[in-house]
RNA sequence: GGGGGCGUAGCUCAGUUGGAUAGAGCACCGGCCUUCUAAGCCGGUGGUCGGGCGUUCGAAUCGCCCCGCCCCUACCA
């Protein structure tokens, strides 16, 4: 609602700068700095200031003077230099949110495929890919919300590295694929704990044995070429890790569409025909002197360009990778078999890659992308710009241009949480406000522990305060609590802000986290519920409220503000999209959750005695119940029926 | 050396893309539970927006120069 009288009155404004002036201003609008300035605020005269050669305030008497009415706006003042400040017609706008006038959220029509998570399947999952799966779920939630397409993807590297290093600790352990099965199978042990174990161990051994580094070649070449024992075994490791990792994001709400996976990239020859395309259009060129002489390289990021191929004829990471961003965009002339991996809860299915036809489930199609979000840390934004390069010399101009770098920042420890974890850090970084932990000395958070964490003391919470109910719905509110904690706690930093992980910090319950925003809206579905419980029902709004009763009501200040605020979740999630920032939704959230906590203090609704008064105060909190619980929809925050 | 990011209250961070008197949370101090749940509310203390110069009606925001910190800059993934 908020959003479509904002679009109207920049329109307005545009239409009458261009009518009158002939120049075309895209016309902001802002919030005005104090409430009682009004709504909106419009800083067109400022814009235009320069280019007419006038006052800013005459200029604004001008626009005001011209713009004639637009509908929901009540009255106009030109106010400072030049400022135009809009009040908006109170009644309509409460009647017109009573009415649920539609937004229209059509979405672009586009396609857009967002990659994220994206671990490597070889140990447990850690607190930095908590915040890349949080970051990207809650993007793709707000696109959905939104009305776009979306199609989500995670892509398993399963014929990597990590994945080799796993398989190599295994067999100097002695162990076989039947061992590494019992492994998995027996419930005693946690699979992918145990393997972030033996990846220290093995990462350790290879600093002390470097003999080892041709294990480690000769198995990263078994699996590749999918035969033999050593990819018997990384196959078992990787669908098992798999595994784990899609119970874990699944425990924070987080589903995917399709799980590409690097050995069909590998055995489907993606690479091949990447390969031709950067050839035949000269993309890259084979390097005949200096240190790169012998490889296919990329001209133009650096000085000696990037290494695509190797002298021994292997491709690179970020070679597979344009490969993948190809395809993505339904440019490589290839395409994968797929086959279902699981349902979900709610219907939907997940599906992963496979190189077989005959296996390959019903018709389905995936890639094809207009525009692609990779969910990509900013410590590897070099090899995102390769890729998008990589496109551009391709000539896929449009394709690169809608190729965005979804970046944040790492998550790191604080010097105290890593004390507290037993980790040793050199003496001058004590005083450092974070450290980048090594996941391969097996440092870490594993995501699993912390959630484990923020359960236990969500239960602590909920069992001292309702020992009414059994213990298994107390765990079960602990959990939406620990969610809704830990979801808000990674979305409430802006994507380029380091997190400096604090368990103390990150186990908080009080002030600007999850849990205030599900409190504020179990308080307000505490009402509706205890109207009932007194025998009432919750009243025939659109019977009993028109536009004049909601002027009425609406002249209070503080009621006012309070509606205003839950307005605008649309316009705040729109706005987050534009800007990339899923911050912007948490923050909004946590605004709005403050603002009806300070309501529910001041008006004790179930006793007001004004009849007239007392339905529309119950339906302010249907309203704000109703909007806070879709923006932590859209957060992945789950509203529990009690706290 | 080159590229990117950061520096805002004691601490952790926002700041709607150049707007009006710089905001939250935590911590600290003082109030508020016989009311729809105190995971809450109200009030208070706390700022040279790293420093300087510039651009203009107007700068935390843009430009340049310094200072400090972080990440990246592999024929590793």
């Amino acid at each position: 609602m908020f959003h479509s009288i904002e679009k109207q009155v920049s329109q307005a404004f545009r239409a009458l700068i261009q009518a009158r002036y002939g120049i075309d201003l895209a016309a902001a609008i802002e919030q005005p700095r104090q409430s009682d300035f009004g709504e909106m605020a419009v800083p067109a005269a400022f814009q235009l200031a320069k280019q007419l050669r006038q006052a800013p305030r005459q200029i604004a008497a001008e626009l005001v003077a011209g713009i004639g009415p637009i509908p929901g706006v009540a009255s106009m003042e030109i106010a400072g230099n030049g400022y135009i400040n809009l009040r908006l017609d109170r009644g309509a706008y409460g009647y017109a949110l009573l009415r649920g006038d539609a937004e229209g959220t059509a979405g672009s029509g586009e396609k857009i495929i967002v990659e994220h998570t994206n671990i490597n399947p070889n140990k447990a999952a850690h607190i930095g890919h908590l915040r890349n799966a949080t970051l990207g779920d809650t993007f793709v939630r707000m696109l959905r919300a939104r009305g776009e397409r979306v199609e989500v993807q995670y892509v398993i590297d399963n014929t990597g590295v990590q994945v080799a290093d796993v398989v190599v600790g295994f067999l100097l352990e002695g162990k076989h694929p039947e061992d590494v099965r019992a492994l998995i199978a027996d419930p005693k042990v946690r699979f992918d704990y145990y393997c972030w174990d033996l990846y220290a161990r093995i990462s350790a051994r290879y600093q002390q044995e470097p003999e080892l580094a041709q294990w480690r070649s000769r198995t990263l070449h078994a699996i590749e070429a999918g035969e033999g024992e050593m990819a018997e075994m990384g196959r078992v490791v990787a669908e098992a890790i798999v595994e784990a990792h899609l119970a874990t994001m699944l425990r924070l709400g987080v589903e995917y569409d399709v799980l590409p996976r690097e050995s069909e990239i590998l055995h489907l020859k993606f690479w091949a025909s990447a390969f031709e395309q950067l050839k035949s259009r000269q993309a890259i060129y084979l390097e005949t002197e200096g240190k790169n002489k012998g490889c296919w390289v990329m001209p133009g990021l650096s000085e000696e360009g990037k290494v695509i191929v190797r002298s021994d004829g292997t491709v690179t990471y970020v070679g597979k990778d344009i490969a993948y961003q190809l395809w993505k965009f339904g440019l490589l002339g290839k395409d994968f078999y797929y086959r279902p991996l699981r349902t979900y809860a709610d219907g939907r299915v997940l599906w992963t890659t496979t190189d077989k036809a005959e296996e390959s489930g019903a018709a389905v199609e995936f890639g094809h992308g207009t525009r692609v979000y990779n969910v990509i840390d900013s410590r590897q934004s070099y090899l995102q710009d390769v890729v998008v390069a990589g496109l551009r010399a391709l000539g896929y101009e449009q394709q690169a241009a809608n190729s965005v770098h979804f970046s944040y920042e790492m998550v790191a420890l604080s010097p105290r949480c890593c004390a507290d974890l037993g980790i040793e850090i050199p003496e001058e970084d004590r005083k450092r406000p974070y450290v980048e932990v090594s996941g391969r000395k097996g440092q870490g958070v594993k995501a699993d522990d912390l959630i484990d964490s923020l359960i236990a003391k969500a239960f602590d919470e909920v069992s001292s305060r309702h020992t009414e109910s059994s213990a298994e719905e107390q765990k079960r509110i602990a959990t939406q609590i620990a969610i809704g904690s830990l979801r808000y706690f990674m979305l409430k930093y802006t994507r380029n802000s380091v997190i400096a992980f604090d368990l103390e910090e990150a186990l908080s319950f009080e002030g600007e986290t999850g849990p205030y925003v599900q409190y504020a809206a179990v308080r307000a579905r505490n009402i509706l519920r205890k109207l009932e419980e007194r025998g009432e029902k919750l009243p025939d709004f659109g019977a009993e409220l028109d536009a004049a009763r909601m002027a009425r009501q609406l002249e209070a200040e503080d009621f006012w503000q309070v509606l205003l605020a839950a307005s605008k979740a649309d316009s705040a999630v729109d706005r987050a999209v534009i800007a990339g920032e899923p911050a912007h939704v948490a923050k909004y959230a946590f605004q709005l959750a403050q603002a009806f906590n300070n309501f529910y203090h001041q008006y004790p609704i179930l006793q007001e005695q004004d009849r007239e008064k007392r339905i529309f105060l119950l339906w302010m909190t249907d309203f704000f119940r109703r909007q806070l619980e879709r923006t932590a929809s859209i957060l992945g925050i789950p509203i529990p029926e009690y706290m």
